[in-house]
DNA sequence: TTGATTTCTTCACAAATGTGAAGTCTAGAC
DNA sequence: GTCTAGACTTCACATTTGTGAAGAAATCAA
């Protein structure tokens, strides 16, 4: 799809990665080894370079994705031009525009990689000639959705009831890795801070730290 | 379950719930008329007077609730005694704390009727019992599930682009009737604003609405 | 109706966050 | 290395929202 991506070759590299891919899926669903072998056969192995767009608004999109390493977000403009970020991972994980993707509509949203990733992706075509073994069976799609909700709600509950500054000490207590590898400005927009706010509350935040640890 | 609850007897008011129960589901699936005959023998119809908790938190629930009249808000306990209200709605829908009840785990979340409701109900052993129709179908879970997550997906927009005041004005245009019917003390957990900094907008847009009408 | 309870409004003030401009820093292009 | 564009910080000030107390209004039961 875009030509900045490369297919993995390297046997050792491609096995890695569906290490960890299997080590994620066996987390929610069973996958004997005949499954994990047709998996191999239609997930493929992907490296894409730092600041590419997997995926682009406008468009329908073409491929489920999962996360084995790297840095993703998801986001869409709003009104004129703004950039709204509506999630960012680092996986293992499936990181695609669900709605989107399954109900073949065109997308309002992009899936842009921060830093290069390593992902495992299956195009819609091979999603609909793919047996049906768990992981392309309606409950692990059920599974994965409910996964989805819960941390949707959890977020919401974070966005109602903390401030700014908690809304930032939260993630860089449980996921100090975002904190470090991806832009203030595209935090910001995810936590719903305006960045020159943002970089305030980080400068007191560490202030703050360095007095406690005088 | 409440002893509060009243099963409805009146044929036609049964008639009444179910039209509207089969003109929604109608909306998502297929459902022939022998389903429908199916439903109506799993739904039972239940009247709720105003201010019954439908289930509470510590406890695990036990119906799958459909909404047919009646404003329903969803809240749990945050940290001490706050109450954080996750979901408002007035149907019809349906309103279930569904990962709860799904994975038959001990909820944190209270159903509680602001007013009366009028309701359907199926009780989970029920629900394992049903015939596997449109309605008790994966498929049809998935379609809920797909629908609640584009919603809240919509609510982290909002919370994470609007204002106070912008996201007031805006459940005013959209939703109207909960403005009208829920107390502000709810609106004002829903939305993340502190009811008295509620209060002053609510006087702000009404006083700025007579301006423009003069 | 009356009294009690709860909810809502209002106020003054405090605190948090937004805004735009200016300057600093950094990474990458050449 | 130098230059440039973009990202980040910092500042002063504006605006929004939170807080707690006090009083008004609505609700409900007796």
């Amino acid at each position: 799809m875009n030509e900045k991506c490369k297919i993995i070759t390297d046997q050792k590299d491609i096995d890695r990665l569906f290490e960890v891919f299997f080590s994620y899926v066996k987390l929610l669903t069973d996958i004997p080894e005949e499954d994990q072998a047709h998996c191999r056969e239609i997930f493929k192995p992907v490296f894409v370079p730092k600041d590419t767009f997997l995926e682009k608004e406008n468009s329908i999109h073409q491929y489920h994705n999962f996360i084995v390493s790297g840095f993703m977000r998801n986001f869409h403009h709003d009104g004129e031009h703004k950039e709204i970020t509506i999630d960012i991972n680092n996986g293992p994980r499936f990181f695609t525009s669900y709605h989107h993707f399954i109900h073949q509509t065109i997308s309002n949203e992009n899936l842009h990689c921060i830093t290069d990733c390593e992902i495992l992706r299956i195009s819609r075509e091979d999603v609909a000639l793919a047996k049906d073994i768990g992981i392309t069976s309606k409950e692990y799609n059920e599974k994965i959705l409910q996964y989805l909700l819960e941390s949707n709600k959890q977020r919401i509950i974070d966005l109602t009831t903390l401030t700014a500054k908690e809304r930032y000490l939260k993630l860089m207590k449980n996921q100090p890795e975002i904190i470090k590898n991806v832009p203030l400005i595209y935090i910001a927009s995810y936590l719903g801070i305006n960045p020159g706010s943002l970089s305030r509350i980080r400068q007191e935040v560490s202030s703050e730290h360095e007095k406690m640890t005088q």
